[in-house]
DNA sequence: CATACGTGGCC
DNA sequence: TGGCCAAGTAT
């Protein structure tokens, strides 16, 4: 037997289990190895939030839209603007959008989720990861879970030198060929635990790893050489603007396109920048404006310097063109909006002593 | 298959 | 401090 005949699939799944018996982490949607499952609504709401998220960010979250949206029908009643400002914050704005759509179809179905991967990938926002997560764990069905902890745990497992993203398909197979019949819900949390607490991406903790005998890249000794990666992308730096148009109680808000970047939020008027182009300088209105200083923003494919132009005492019988709304500056956190703007508008009150 | 799409934490 | 990284999906 090689090194790799010998993780006997069986033998893989069964040390995981275990270490998972004793070292699961207690996550408010997740329930203890051997207890019934967690309602489905829990589980793909937590599944959706965590989609390049990390568990400390949507602790929060998690917990704001189960106070107030408690079922999936409850959830598919809410307005939308309610929903997008509750998700402000989290990123990946399209995730919110897809949920609405999402809870709407199931409650259309009688407010009962698919229990199939199959029916569950359907669902908008639901893709490979999240319909095998969701069956697993929620369901207990049979199903290759493969996120990036599974991936970095499958990588250095059978020390895969072929790079990410190309290796995807070399690694799902693996990770098929490890993945139990029973348990596999507990299966893929085990391993997204021992992704996030004992096989990470840097400094592996390999003394603690209930798989270190049956790993190739530890045998190598090598474990963070895995896995190998594609060299990426320099990312653009772009300027724009944005303008604080304010009525003496409230500021001037727009909502952006539902498509696209930060699509669907409120934000303040801007000058057209794209991750593809700079902003055109150009305001919606004549001003006069005054410079109230620059806020930097990296999103995940530009970085961004955001000036930001005031215009105090707005006269309303200018309303810039194009639609939006006065908002009271004493409410404004229930604006929902995105972290560039929030910090636009942090900035804007500071310089205008709000 | 490549690209667009947020944010915060870590070293 | 700037790059890397995190329970990915849609197109």
């Amino acid at each position: 037997m090689d090194a790799s005949s010998d993780t006997g699939c069986d033998a893989v799944g069964h040390d995981l289990l275990a270490w998972y018996d004793a070292h699961a982490r207690v996550l408010p949607w997740r329930s203890p190895p051997h207890t019934p499952a967690p309602e489905p609504y829990r589980v793909w709401l937590s599944e959706v939030m965590l989609q390049q998220t990390t568990v400390a960010a949507v602790k929060d979250y998690f917990a704001k839209f189960i106070a107030r949206w408690p079922t999936v029908d409850a959830l598919a009643a809410a307005a939308d603007e309610e929903v997008m400002a509750a998700w402000a914050g989290l990123g990946y704005y399209a995730r919110a959008r897809n949920l609405l759509a999402c809870a709407r179809a199931v409650a259309a179905r009688g407010g009962r989720f698919p229990d199939t991967e199959e029916e569950l990938r359907a669902l908008p926002g639901l893709g490979a990861y999240t319909a095998a997560a969701v069956a697993a764990i929620a369901f207990g069905r049979r199903a290759v879970v493969v996120d990036a902890n599974v991936e970095r745990v499958v990588a250095r497992l059978f020390a895969i030198e072929e790079a990410l993203p190309g290796a995807r398909g070399t690694i799902r197979e693996k990770a098929d060929g490890i993945t139990p019949e029973a348990r596999s819900g507990d299966f893929a949390q085990a391993m997204m635990d021992l992704g996030a607490t004992v096989c990470t991406s840097r400094a592996p903790r390999c003394l603690l790893c209930p798989l270190s005998a049956h790993c190739a890249a530890r045998a190598m000794g090598a474990p963070e050489r895995f896995p190998v990666k594609a060299p990426k992308k320099a990312k653009p730096a772009r300027k724009g603007q944005a303008f604080w148009i304010e009525r003496g109680d409230a500021v001037w808000l727009v909502r952006r396109p539902g498509k696209g970047m930060l699509g669907g939020m409120r934000a303040l008027p801007d000058d057209g920048w794209s991750a593809r182009a700079d902003g055109s300088g150009e305001g919606p209105l004549a001003g006069p404006w005054e410079s109230a200083g620059k806020v930097t923003h990296t999103f995940t494919h530009f970085g961004l310097d955001l000036h930001l132009s005031v215009y105090l005492g707005a006269d309303w019988t200018r309303l810039p063109p194009g639609g939006g709304e006065w908002w009271p500056l004493d409410r404004l956190d229930e604006a929902g909006l995105p972290t560039l703007f929030a910090k636009a508008a942090s900035l804007a009150l500071a310089g205008t002593g709000d």
